[in-house]
DNA sequence: TTTTTTGCAAAACCTTTGCAGTTGG
DNA sequence: CCAACTGCAAAGGTTTTGCAAAAAA
């Protein structure tokens, strides 16, 4: 698991196109893979590599967790997937396409909030225009103080 | 470790000060835990539990890493030591009037910018206005790709 | 003296590696 | 057929915990 993207995203919707990225990458289509790709496919959030062996909460049959790690290793460096750390815990996997998705977390609650597109887009701008880098939230997501614990009484 | 700040950033320039501050808040001075404020006190960067336990370069003797943790987790409760992570690998803990200072990681290349100070308002006045939450950059950086490394030829 | 802190050992937690056997193409 | 992949075992890197001995106040 390493901090940059492997790989330039690569979209999929469904396990026919995430099979025929992989096969066009020269990587074979195990069942195994399938599993991890089936999870992240079902799942509406980022899973563990732990909660997909564990079969995602019954989504698809348990599997080995050391095969699951090495999938997602793969999966990461087709581009088809990627990681997020939320907190402290486990990393976190997802598909390509949900990266689209920006995170932001309370430190104090613990609470994840999807973030709006828009004003994640005008804060990669700002940070493009004050700081010169093009910001990713993919990796780790905006950390702070929620608007209900803010305004909770301490 | 944890990802909240266990509590409000206590602000000290020395050893004297942090010594008082453990004091009034019912906790001992050391000599183990002198130690890990000396060489947070002298280090111009955020260190590992393992580069303190080491002697953080030669800046002071080295000591067991065990008792490394556990000072660093007392001094980040009574908020005087915090600690972030630049990327994989350990985290890495300064004082807590170091917060101040907020990095910007390129996940090409690895370097780590300290961030304009202004800019950084700004990003956290947007993130305030757009998003409703009072952002810190002081756990998770921003992390993006450098001009230097946006500009070159791939 | 009393309560906190230490140092060592051991374990916990997350992830990677080695290797012989299995399988996809 | 054969390179890629699996599953198990073992280890690696980081952090936490248990406990008897030491030290701060």
């Amino acid at each position: 698991m390493t901090t940059s993207p492997d790989s330039t995203p690569v979209l999929v919707r469904n396990m026919d196109e995430a099979a025929a990225e992989l096969r066009a990458r020269g990587h074979r289509v195990s069942a195994p893979r399938r599993l991890v790709l089936t999870a992240l496919l079902a799942a509406h959030r980022p899973l563990s590599a732990e909660e997909i062996a564990e079969g995602a909460g019954g989504l698809v049959a348990p599997s080995d967790i050391t095969s699951v790690y090495r999938n997602l290793e793969t999966l990461e460096q087709v581009g088809l997937v990627s990681h997020v750390h939320l907190g402290h815990g486990p990393g976190r996997y997802r598909l390509a396409g949900d990266e689209r998705r920006d995170y932001i977390v309370c430190d104090r609650c613990g609470r994840v909030d999807v973030a709006d597109a828009e004003a994640m887009d005008a804060v990669r701008t700002l940070v493009a225009e004050r700081l010169g880098y093009e910001a990713r939230f993919t990796h780790f997501p905006i950390v702070g103080v929620c608007p209900r614990c803010a305004s909770a009484v301490v």
